[in-house]
DNA sequence: TTGAAAGCGCTAACAA
DNA sequence: TTGTTAGCGCTTTCAA
């Protein structure tokens, strides 16, 4: 005799019923924990299979006290921030548990994507290099686990997981002063994350070498437009031979723009970008970047806020990691004059 | 006397108890609907600031029937569907409908993308450029509304919300001829979401012209350095005096070569893209382009989806959405030789 | 305008 | 190994 087919979405009572068992036990199945025999759990599958049947995660979130959920709020319009999603979902697959999004658009603030995310019980959040200030990540602390990825935030509330920005510059003004050059530029970040770190380990690795007075900071920005608009000044106020940049994307602009006026790099002047994103990677830009270690952010972000969804104490409120210097076409040897 | 702290997260029975009211006053007030009086909405409103109350997502979701919620599915890598994104969010709000969005990145396909969010149980789901093979995604329609943007997908189990691709081709390539061009190349797309359909249009619009025997497909791509690979075609190969591109990240790497090569653009050769993405708007790009109408495109997936959710008859499968010519700096007159 | 009570689909404690 | 039962936090009748 066949079934009567199931109009609304098949729930695990129906598969029970189908299979001829408890919901429990399909549930146990479903679950894949321990607890049923082989022979029904194959029964419950079948049914489940035939049926279509998918487990409700709202309900099923809504019964077990540890949601298994991370709620992440990335912003649209950076590319970088595509990169660590893609090493957040990998490190919580690894410790099974979900990603649940909510993203930051021009229409759409942090607070706003915040607010969305905190009515979806996840059991902690993480913020890709957040904007707001530093009293309303405090709020959302006091409420849940908050780790904030690639930013630095101050606050006993907050925990942190970030490259070590000033070290990136070190290395990269370290490299380009082995390669001869002392008139190196740094064209910053301006309020973006990480970008007073990078200024400030600019400034000191260009001491370090006694390059105080060579020492010369840019204003730029996080877009190619900014980097565009600081090869412009360069270009009108006299070319330095190498360049320290916020990030790759505005190193992008600036390549472009010096190059379409006839400056050759590295030729003329060595540019070093900051993220080795894919911008840095593509055939025509090729270009030397500090590089952070996106993965290894991602695995700790994702563990910390686990640890402390479990309440765990923990020590280190901040976790810095260290990037690393990959050199390609766009910085060379200072021409000799 | 002061009331006892609630440790774990403040529940609607809490705010109830607090505000001494039923709980079913309390699920009035916060959902904002009549049925409350002004001074116990007020006392309700209050007691929920003090607790520090949000109602609980996804029991509310597994209570109500209708879950208001949608679906969406896109691409990290792909920076135009930041934009829908943006689209998307902003539509939804309008209609008061929520948005929960599952990523696709190099680590997580299509359909384990889809997948988590069909446990979610959105209302309906909507892909964006999806790249899964049409039996996929007819499995995904049998189950619940699915709504395609931007990619045509000819199954009757799934809305399609698109451009006109074929037609901002012709916009492009008329342009070019209006401006004096007769050899125009098109830098096709591969498989990517709309390439089919703009190859068409480019072999169309050049046939109408009489143009056939000047006709040029050239292998290109959805990224930068498709456009490169395909600009060192095109200078190895004799250059054209124009080219339309797939898309502006594709155009955008097509320039760079160009550009670098000493190619005057517009002066020897014009270059048209599509999207009108943020690339083609950066100053030293300032790309004349095919626009699609994001705004227009989210507002009619969204309706769509709804309607499709609410069991509306619904005439018209697939929407196409015309596009619109943004004529920026790098297309000009054919150089006179 | 209010409150009591039933249950959305699931998990988990317990009993059998 | 299996089934029974009691909720998770909310919405939604229905009656008061």
């Amino acid at each position: 005799m066949p079934r009567e087919p199931i109009a609304r979405r098949p729930t695990m009572a129906d598969v029970a019923a189908a299979a001829g068992v408890s919901t429990a036990l399909v549930s146990i199945v479903m679950r894949d924990v321990p607890g049923a025999s082989a022979a029904t759990r194959e029964r419950v599958l079948a049914a489940a299979a035939e049926l279509g049947y998918r487990p409700d995660s709202r309900a099923r979130l809504l019964r077990s006290s540890n949601s298994r959920l991370l709620g992440v709020v990335f912003h649209v319009q950076q590319d970088f921030h595509g990169s660590l999603l893609t090493g957040l979902y990998a490190a919580a697959a690894a410790v099974d548990h979900q990603i649940t999004l909510s993203a930051v658009t021009p229409g759409r603030d942090e607070r706003a994507a915040v607010n969305d995310l905190l009515q979806d019980r996840c059991e902690a959040v993480i913020l890709l290099g957040p904007e707001s200030p530093r009293a309303f990540l405090a709020e959302i602390g006091a409420r849940t686990p908050v780790v904030a990825l690639t930013r630095n935030v101050r606050h006993r509330l907050v925990d942190v997981v970030r490259t070590a920005d000033d070290q990136g510059l070190h290395q990269a003004v370290d490299h380009l002063v082995q390669l001869g050059h002392r008139r190196i530029v740094h064209v910053e970040g301006g309020r973006s994350a990480g970008a007073a770190e990078r200024r400030r380990g600019y400034t000191e690795a260009m001491r370090r070498h006694g390059l105080d007075a060579e020492a010369r900071i840019v204003p730029g920005g996080a877009d190619e437009d900014d980097g565009a608009a600081a090869a412009r000044l360069l270009l009108a106020g006299g070319l330095p031979t190498a360049v320290t940049v916020f990030n790759d994307r505005c190193a992008t602009g600036l390549l472009e723009v010096l190059r379409t006026s006839g400056v050759d790099v590295p030729g003329d002047v060595s540019v070093v970008g900051f993220d080795d994103s894919r911008l840095a990677r593509l055939s025509f830009v090729d270009l030397t970047t500090v590089a952070q270690d996106v993965p290894l952010l991602s695995r700790l972000t994702v563990e910390r806020a686990i640890a402390r969804a479990q309440g765990e104490t923990v020590v280190g409120r901040e976790q810095v990691i260290p990037p690393r210097l990959v050199v390609r076409q766009t910085s060379g040897p200072v021409r000799v004059g």
